[in-house]
DNA sequence: GCGCGCTGATGACATTAGTCATCGCGAAGC
DNA sequence: GCTTCGCGATGACTAATGTCATCAGCGCGC
């Protein structure tokens, strides 16, 4: 042992992240060395404090955890990443193993197992909640990448004429990627295909 | 002073419901006699162990905080309601208000605003988070209560003779109110508008 | 009791959205 | 080298959406 765990703690709910870093701060073994509201707050406080492990959120305003954890993997930083999230999302769990995260745990669970898990990725183990571990990927996204840009657009509530010229394609080629997605999901219409692909979390 | 004030707390992520647990624990003034994870499990604790205040979250499994809020209301019930929310959304506090909750924090308020906010509401105070005491009114719905049911439909991916069924109405019919929405709202076709409603707790 | 807003309805019309067949190009995969 | 797949495009349809004018009953406010 060389000293508690130096852990900063990225969470963008005041109360949350108050309560979070109080109880963390009563273990001995751990030693919250900054906390963030925001991802681009969370970067600079890594880049500052040289943490042994980064706690974040996902959703955050501006930068979100999964860009902050991308961003760090693509620096080759040395701080393992833990993401504790609500989302049980297979589309957030995927961009998280792309981004080589140490560990991705839910709110759900209960209080203990964040400690618990802090100290396990810190120790070099790869914590992924169970729950996820299953059912991510019988829920894989069937669409293509440019079907992902297009059904982000139709979420938004752009027409046809609109993704096409945002994308710089012929809005006869916009309705028939829209068709393929439609049939992909399985859904009749545009806005229906927006909600599942909401649900899914394959925006 | 007639001992300590009798918490029950509710809150469907069981990190954050521990970690408000504990916290509040520590305060020697407060004590939290039982915890739920769903709206039904709420309100039988509140059955069973009669507090003093329930504490509790919106968007739970089941019946929502706002629903037990009410729920309470109708019977009488002699326990004060504080709602703790992610969501600073028009419509719930619109719902909070008719179900005369006794305050309405946000967890994006630092921690110490939790037990603070407890304190006055057990005292008879109101307390109403700053940002939507101002906010809330500006943003109220323009929408009727038949054009809401209409836009739920249409949020879902429902077509317009889906509609027009279930909610026992002539295609036709679905047609103009929903040109209404579309023009109240600003939008130009239905999957903007679940977007822009969706967005402002409008659904 | 007159007006107004909400609800619900028709019908005619213009515009979008969605389907299908078919094509070209380039990059993998075996 | 041939096939498969992703990407992008036309064209010709059909079906679904959205717009507008207009009407009628009901309840509420003043």
């Amino acid at each position: 042992m060389t000293g508690p765990i130096r852990v900063v703690l990225a969470e963008d709910q005041g109360m949350v992240r108050g309560a979070f870093a109080e109880l963390l701060a009563l273990q001995p073994d751990i030693d919250v060395v900054a906390t963030a509201a925001t991802g681009d707050d969370a970067l600079r406080a890594v880049e500052e404090q040289r943490p042994d492990v980064l706690l974040t959120d996902i959703e955050m305003p501006g930068r979100t955890g999964l860009d902050v954890a991308a961003e760090l993997h693509r620096r080759a930083d040395p701080a393992k990443v833990l993401i504790v999230t609500t989302f049980a999302r297979g589309g957030y769990l995927r961009r998280a193993m792309e981004a080589e995260v140490a560990g991705y745990v839910l709110k759900d669970a209960p209080i203990a197992d964040l400690a618990d898990a802090l100290r396990r990725v810190h120790a070099g183990e790869r914590v992924i909640a169970p729950e996820l571990a299953m059912a991510a990927w019988d829920h894989a996204s069937p669409l293509t990448d440019r079907e992902r840009d297009l059904l982000a657009e139709v979420a938004v509530g752009a027409s046809n004429a609109e993704i096409a010229s945002r994308l710089h394609l012929a809005e006869g080629t916009v309705r028939n990627y829209l068709s393929a997605v439609l049939a992909k999901l399985g859904v009749r219409n545009r806005t229906e295909a927006a909600a599942t692909a909401r649900e899914r979390g394959w925006l």
